[in-house]
DNA sequence: AAACATACATAGAACTTCAATGTATTGCAA
DNA sequence: TTGCAATACATTGAAGTTCTATGTATGTTT
């Protein structure tokens, strides 16, 4: 897969795939092809490393799904994110910034800050 | 412990340690008592955090330790960080910056990088 | 002497990761 | 028409990770 540590990849794929579905119901596949996008290339999720993920998300109450059929016949199954989701996103956030600037202290950087 | 997931305290614990080590040599309790300092208490490793996570920094080759005598009398198992550490803790910032600048973009934060 | 802080260690239950493998369907090139 | 690639979802399980609980030990303070 991708160079990032799988501690780093596995910190982030959760509000990652939150942040897109707060946009946006959208399918499996197409998660991977935006997140492929979004990082040029640098994150480059597996089937066996967003389907399992989303199952979990799914399970823990943060999206839901359903399924549908797109014009050529192709079902899809979509998710969409609840409020338990975008109540964790707001926390991962937080979070994340939080870390960021504990990081930038201790690397000597600036943080990004709103 | 704190608030922070543990996938973020996982994805972290090894880039903090390694920093905090290739400023100067430290010991575990001290460690423990650096990172709670400079999180302003937002981080705080327990015992069974840390220890494990110097053992495996050793049997990686990132670290070396050796025991020392305190004036106290104390004996105290310090850590120095080797090369091999000392690149992994380029590449763990590289791919924080990077990670930092996916997810700033997709929560539409500026970055701002050195 | 007892309590606390300091100091290191480990077991193991519970959880996580993701390559490998599977099934399925549509589109396109040969 | 056939074969291959892309699209689309799914699951297993070996290997690894996490961290509470518990342990031993020692110096300092009460």
């Amino acid at each position: 897969m991708a160079k990032f540590s799988k501690e780093l990849v596995g910190a982030t794929s959760i509000p990652i795939i939150l942040s897109i579905l707060s946009t946006k119901e959208s399918y499996g596949y197409e998660i991977i092809q935006s997140v492929k996008k979004i990082s040029n290339g640098q994150i480059e999720y597996g089937d066996g490393t967003i389907y399992p993920v989303l199952h979990k998300m799914e399970k823990k109450g943060l999206i839901e799904s359903f399924w549908k059929v797109s014009e050529n016949g192709r079902k899809r199954k979509y998710y969409k994110v609840v409020e338990p989701g975008i109540e964790l996103l707001k926390l991962e956030k937080e979070n994340w910034l939080i870390v960021n600037q504990i990081i930038s202290k201790l690397w000597k950087i600036e943080p990004n800050l709103t």
